[in-house]
DNA sequence: GTGCCTTTTTGACTCAGAGTCAATTATTGA
DNA sequence: TCAATAATTGACTCTGAGTCAAAAAGGCAC
């Protein structure tokens, strides 16, 4: 019926206005700062009909992760050369981590400082839809790791889906460092983008095949002793 | 006067009581879901008396970590054999965070669960603390690098700031990765603790002086660049 | 012991903010 | 126009952090 489509469309719209504007207060004061009556003035709501759109605040902030991450992978996907080498479609992985997270920096801030908190209290609904958004990028990077190992062109003495794991907790650990890291940066004279710009060279020996003799125990050419 | 030092002995006694009870709590329900009134009734103590030992409750979590950081650093200087190769005393350094780590997994478990939000709310008073805590630890480091630099343990391509960054940032991310990064392991039948007893050996290569023919084409023909 | 002063402890109170729900208002379809 | 249904409201409840005036305990001089 074509009135129902209207009113879902509708629906979806309002659900669409809530989150840009929590997103907005978010970024802006903190989700912890920020209260359901102060996104509900600023929708032209009352709060009681935010609760019709999502359950409650946590609600709101997995719909904002959600959207982001749907976003990355979108643009990831169309970035990846499948013909490439597992090493090389890694490397394009981070760069486009690295690309992102610059572009999105108010939301890594506000995601890193209040995302572990609220991962800790996600209920199964929230872990579905995250496994879903996840899931094919878990694949890809299964498939680029052996193939890369395959092929040469990444290390072969770790188990792959160890390899896998440091490689993306690893990454997104560097790319979104909270904002006291961010701090400690500052003090120290490093900048954040000089940070994220150079992890690539950073982890780079850490993923190819490169035949280096005993990573433990060598090199003591100099004055210890 | 004697008395009076008793009564500092006496409320430096209450004060341990009170973290330890706050510290057991916190780490079986998890920080948010302690009420203040559920400390003091484990130290049979009045809501109100907590108050006068501690500002509030983010000072508790303050008092928990410093006390948990002060430990790992006296270990720490125990074990660091001052005449090894700088490499070898960043190796070391991991080495003993690992160990440490595994044997303090509620506390971190707790710590990257809530910490983040409660960093972002740090005054000064604990911001003082905690860079008096580090200092000695941050001076450290540059040394080992340095050091390491010079010796040749440790590549020479970064600016030694930014490597120092890279080295304890991933480090701390890798050995406490949030509750939500350990059930992805579990569910890729990837134990913690093969996780991190790995680390060393997929990180290595990043640390080396390795003349690597890889993608960053860079052959440093002497000591700095 | 008694009275006086200081320190410690108490728990009822305030206050903020998340989440609820019965009542009200708007929309739709006949 | 009217009844049924859906959307919206805001006053309300509930929880828990933090406060503070009053009560209790401790110390001291006599």
């Amino acid at each position: 019926m074509i009135v129902a489509d209207r009113k879902q469309r509708k629906k979806e719209q309002r659900r669409t206005e809530i989150v840009d504007a929590a997103e907005k207060l978010f970024y802006k004061k903190g989700f912890d700062n920020v209260t359901m009556d102060e996104i509900a003035d600023a929708v032209e709501f009352s709060k009681g009909s935010l609760y019709v759109y999502f359950k409650n605040k946590d609600s709101l902030f997995f719909a904002i992760v959600a959207r982001m991450h749907r976003e990355y992978f979108r643009q990831f996907r169309e970035l990846l050369d499948e013909n490439a080498s597992g090493g090389e479609q890694i490397r394009t992985m981070i760069r486009h981590l690295v690309e992102y997270t610059k572009d999105h920096q108010e939301y890594n801030d506000m995601a890193c400082t209040i995302g572990p908190l609220i991962w800790s209290r996600m209920d199964t609904e929230y872990e579905q839809v995250l496994a879903e958004n996840s899931m094919d990028y878990n694949l890809w990077l299964n498939d680029a790791i052996n193939k890369g190992i395959a092929d040469g062109s990444i290390r072969n003495d770790l188990n792959p889906a160890l390899f896998g794991f440091y490689i993306s907790l690893i990454s997104i650990s560097v790319v979104s460092p909270s904002p006291l890291w961010k701090k400690g940066f500052e003090l120290a004279g490093v900048g954040y983008d000089e940070f994220v710009d150079n992890f690539q060279k950073f982890i780079d020996p850490s993923i190819n095949n490169c035949k280096t003799e005993g990573p433990t125990k060598k090199h003591p050419a100099g004055k210890s002793g």
